[in-house]
DNA sequence: AGGGTTATTGGAAGCGCTCCCGGGCCCTAC
DNA sequence: GTAGGGCCCGGGAGCGCTTCCAATAACCCT
């Protein structure tokens, strides 16, 4: 192995012939030092290739140079979801430009739950990106407990978060369905998710919103989970109960890739016999056949803003929640 | 929001009536401290909810309390792959035991790269699990420049680091060949991932040793990305090259799937015309038409093992590298 | 030239914890 | 009766950094 220890900031000011006030005045670019100084004090941090220890500086600065991003679902198979991966790769792409790490806490089990617990109390970040709130998530109520800037990612069931960003779920949901009123679809179901969940309800809002205008009957409903599974099952069922259908509004890619297996099975074309919209445009809906006609959310965006808003926060600035626009993608399903 | 500031161990200690010794050893469950001593202090970190402060801890012990999970990957989008979503959680699921955080770093930009370089000087984690490098991966030779442990998952190209756990991909690729011999396929031609990839070249050699014990031409080859879209690329190029295949081994699930998409396009029929066998078994492989045929790794296990693997270094001990079994899962594509 | 700023500088006091050490204490063995 | 050996216990010295402060030094204006 190599070096056995790091050279201290104490050894890099007697190198620079300085004392270790100037030299941490050089290391954090701080005003009131003389140009020779700063020179002489660069040159030895190079030589001795000086890394300021980040736990030190922690303490002293009570920040510890840590964000957290908490994934919050019943399912640890849920995590799976290329959606985490997007979101993961957008605040990792903002906090790029910092000097912050990533935490990553899966808080799916009641050890993640204290976990996070933990996390908060003993200050071990500087701020928490949250997650994927079932309605009666303990961990929606921690944010009010710990003096730490929270941002949600989606909001809780019950409760208008103070900071959150957001995708336009009920609008985008109410395109959709709007879409397949257009195509002169009558007899429209939706496959809800979750709806314990804001994203589960706000889309069947969508729906809801769509069909009152047009004066259709909005009572063809199912509900199941965020899964390829889930929406096989829900649209076996929607076939049963309703063998009249000619569209559906499903709540996620994934539950529309199960009603389209589904669907298939029973002999329905698509979209000939029945037209299908997603929800969410990731990879998924270019893999399915036919490709998915879905709403678009921007995931990576989202991962983003999250990340600036609680940068922003992190800086004591007071941003405002969030809600990033959707859009229909159109392709061969609908 | 709320408690402005939490309690410090003197704070525990005066309330309890004893020197900050004593309560540092309450905390950490040493010995030498009277039953009486005990309860009052226990009963004074319940009573001020103190929760020791880490960063403060860290700079004391040396530990830091943290270790880092590091995805090298030349393509962001790669990350996507539910393949590092399962590494993920088996990781988490064993830091889980333990007090340990898990931080995050995507190391695909240079941005990247040097975050996990001050990471690695700085000591900001106690240890590091490394994955998916390329034949020229400066990553790998990272682990020998600073004093700290440091596991692989998955080999680099052309090295054999003193610590990994990897799957055993020439043995499953064989295995898959072999399977395709024996249903009498005599055309097996093979799709390659990146082969500056030890994963990429290692189950290219599974395949020719199956093919050299058979007495096949084991010529017909063609190299891709390890995604879907390489796959079907890939597998376009075979068929003009090779009209005649009657098999094909492919170098992991998401190619496999592209070859499918590929194998429809041109009006071969699976597995009437060519057969088609994966590797990994990721959910992706259920969700093929039809589902395929191809060598599980346990990529959970993976994930666990290094963790695991990291864990003992950590604490001192000397693991030997690992190499996980995989295994043949039959469906229907082969 | 003199009073008042404004730049530099190093000393020293923390940040909140761990842990070594030496001093009591009590108990046993001689 | 006393010399050892445990056990407890608190004091205090760090861990490596930031930052306040008082002390100089350099500079401006009138």
């Amino acid at each position: 192995m190599g070096p056995k220890r790091q050279p201290t900031l104490d050894e890099v000011a007697a190198r620079a012939g300085v004392s270790r006030s100037a030299a941490s005045r050089v290391i954090n670019n701080a005003r009131h030092v003389s140009q020779a100084k700063r020179d002489a004090v660069a040159r030895a941090v190079v030589e001795l290739g000086f890394v300021p220890n980040p736990t030190a500086r922690a303490l002293a600065t009570q920040q510890v140079g840590a964000v957290v991003l908490a994934l919050s679902h019943h399912d640890p198979a849920l995590f799976t979801d290329p959606f985490f991966a997007q979101i993961i790769l957008g605040v990792n792409a903002e906090l790029e430009k910092t000097e912050l790490e990533l935490l990553l806490v899966l808080a799916n089990s009641t050890q993640g739950q204290a976990r996070l617990q933990r996390i908060l109390k003993s200050r071990r970040a500087d701020g928490v990106m949250l997650m994927a709130l079932h309605g009666d998530d303990p961990l929606a109520a921690l944010a009010d407990q710990h003096d730490i800037p929270v941002v949600f990612g989606g909001r809780p069931l019950h409760a208008e978060p103070r900071w959150y960003v957001d995708a336009d779920n009920r609008g985008g949901s109410r395109l959709a369905t709007e879409h397949l009123i257009g195509l002169g679809r009558r007899h429209i179901a939706v496959i809800t998710g979750q709806m314990d969940t804001d994203a589960g309800a706000s889309r069947h809002r969508g729906y809801l919103d769509a069909m009152a205008v047009a004066g259709l009957d909005p009572s063809r409903v199912e509900h199941g989970e965020f899964t390829e599974a889930g929406g096989a099952a829900a649209m076996t069922r929607l076939l049963a109960a309703y063998p009249e259908v000619d569209a559906v509004v499903a709540g996620s890619d994934a539950i529309a890739a199960g009603s389209l297996r589904a669907l298939k099975a029973h002999g329905r074309t698509v979209p000939g016999d029945v037209a299908v919209v997603g929800f969410d445009d990731l990879l998924t809906a270019l893999h399915t056949d036919p490709q998915l006609t879905t709403v678009h959310q921007p995931v990576h965006g989202l991962g983003r803003e999250m990340a600036k808003m609680l940068l922003s926060l992190i800086a004591g600035e007071e941003p405002h929640p969030l809600i990033l626009p959707t859009r229909l993608v159109h392709r061969a399903s609908a």
